[in-house]
DNA sequence: CACAATTCATACTATAATAATATGAATAAG
DNA sequence: CTTATTCATATTATTATAGTATGAATTGTG
């Protein structure tokens, strides 16, 4: 019942470009560098965002990624979803109709759709907005201290 | 972020126990038989149950498994941690207190710690006792259609 | 007492997933 | 034309998953 760290590290990625975005292009190198991640396995990480459509890129000098959209946009979930396929407890809560040949006698369904809503229900309602002000409401409160 | 087959199967295993209690100790052949589950992997599940003190055991002929308390008093939360240790679904949510370089400038943990609070919610909630009577009203059910 | 049925304890195996690293081609700015 | 970068793919090491296999220890029954 683990998140992989690709999951974790493509919400810091996404985090960290919402935060430092200015306009520019923002390279992988800096990202790395900032999240203390390694820029190769990163790089394996942002086709998943771009091929989902959230990242804009421009290659060769002075290229890197942006957000497509503004960090409202995206939800905490659609975010994991797309490098770690569905969140589901249980692989037959995939398939819809369920086919499990047990289905009818099946009782501990019902906890794992249970689970399964509230695991969406958590990331279906939290986007990379609500993480930036976290993020910024963290730095103030340092400041003032 | 998927329960491993061990601990489905642990889930289903308590269940027929407290489904088919006479107060005969049951045998792991006739749990994997109702279950359709292998014999020896539920062989090497039980220990684990049983090293919980879920489980009472008689060697021998005429041996066989039996609750140790009612199934009121098993939640799923403590069946599936047994099996899976915790349930967090981050690692660094284990360690208290949390150890990570990064842990001050950390957004994201909250997202972690959300999802923590919303999985264990559910898998505390939820007895063995409630499953029973699920079983049992389906049953019913059936029988009036 | 022997035997059959059972729990109990370990060892083994095959497959897949995870978490990277490595190599290098394609592109574009200066 | 050189350098910085994205993009694409291959490789590797480690661990986890999902079992199967072997056999010892125990105990009720004929």
């Amino acid at each position: 019942m683990k998140i992989s760290t690709k999951g974790r590290y493509a919400l810091r990625l996404m985090l960290d470009l919402a935060v430092n975005n200015t306009g520019e292009y923002i390279t992988v190198k800096s990202i790395a560098a900032r999240q203390e991640l390694s820029e190769k396995y990163l790089e394996q990480i942002i086709p998943m965002l771009s091929k989902a459509g959230y990242l804009k890129s421009i290659r060769g000098a002075q290229g890197g990624y942006k957000l497509s959209k503004t960090p409202k946009d995206y939800t905490v979930g659609m975010i994991l979803r797309t490098i770690e396929g569905s969140l589901a407890p249980v692989a037959c809560l995939e398939d819809e109709p369920n086919e499990c040949p047990r289905y009818d006698q099946c009782v501990t369904i019902d906890v794992w759709k249970q689970l399964n809503d509230a695991i969406n229900n958590v990331v279906d309602n939290i986007t990379v907005e609500d993480l930036v002000n976290k993020y910024k409401e963290r730095g103030t409160i340092d400041y003032i201290i």
